[in-house]
DNA sequence: ATCAAATATTACCTATACGTAATAAATTTC
DNA sequence: GAAATTTATTACGTATAGGTAATATTTGAT
């Protein structure tokens, strides 16, 4: 790894870690990096559409294969999202006439939510800009290392998704 | 245009995409869930150190050899954030007591950010659970791996950001 | 059936993310 | 060297992230 930068890196003692994991290794920092900026690049694309990043994420999840609706608490877990975030973004998205929101007929503690044609309509138009954006990003990485890269990443996200579980009810280590 | 068209042209699909790139592969999903994941697991563990996972981003770019501060943009930078977020970030952190703003004396335009002793003695404590969770994410995956993992992450990165640039002036596509 | 425990949401609050406009000071220009 | 331009921040507004508490319902146990 001749990338120089570490050069300076330490300019000597009284400084803290960095010794052991270099900036540029360093996964929470990539991870935001990447994660804000890919965001900021869909956001800025699709903001002529009237919709944003997480509301289109929303649209795809009631649009792949759930033409009967899906919950709030599904939407909340297959978006990795918290209820309170997922329940006032729905509204905003009613508000806008993307979808529609009625009590379930099975269980009437629960929501259930469905796409509009509105909501259908701007789906399409966004996931084609998605996914070319999808295409730019990637094409950085060499094709043949994407899949084992996309496995890793999976198993990394899942460690992540893991702690945060086990930080909530105290079997926190330290 | 027809804006209308759209309904009618996709409508019979009822299929979108996940065909050529099932879910569990997809970057945005994955991204997501490992940053959401990431810093919910240090906010839970840091909280009763009375600071955010941006705040301890915060602490750790002031204590990193800058001894001499940083101005906000310089944060701004490193953190890849934004002026808006990162003065209202600094500014509870100030009222924290857990840094200084002052006017910077070559250009009186920025304002030279200061680690309080608190904010020092708070960073050590959180570096500590940020380690010790570091370790725990990263311990799923194979150590071998590693290295080639974190340098590609850092590529994506780098692509990330620069396609949030492009998007930007209205570059978009190219 | 009935009361306790579990569950889906909403309500309310603080911390970000980030766009736009206003300010003020530094830099460039003519 | 004053006006135009660039630049660091602040002010203000909307959208998310997510914690806590209240509500309405469904389930489970007696």
């Amino acid at each position: 790894m001749a990338m120089d930068d570490i050069s300076s890196a330490l300019d000597h003692g009284a400084m803290p870690d960095e010794v052991d994991s270099p900036v540029k290794f360093r996964f929470p920092l990539l991870l935001r990096r990447a994660w804000y900026g890919l965001n900021q690049a869909f956001r800025r694309r699709i903001v002529h559409l009237g919709i944003t990043p997480d509301q289109y994420t929303v649209l795809r999840n009631l649009c792949e294969k759930h033409m009967d609706g899906l919950t709030q608490k599904d939407l909340t877990q297959r978006m990795s999202s918290d209820p309170n975030t997922v329940a006032s973004l729905l509204e905003r998205m009613e508000g806008a006439g993307l979808l529609t929101r009625k009590i379930d007929d099975q269980d009437r503690r629960a929501r259930r939510i469905m796409l509009s044609a509105v909501g259908k309509k701007r789906f399409y138009q966004a996931q084609a800009i998605a996914q070319e954006l999808q295409g730019e990003v990637l094409g950085a990485l060499n094709g043949d290392d994407c899949p084992r890269f996309m496995h890793e990443l999976g198993i990394l996200a899942d460690a992540c998704r893991e702690a945060a579980d086990r930080s909530l009810k105290g079997t926190k280590p330290s």
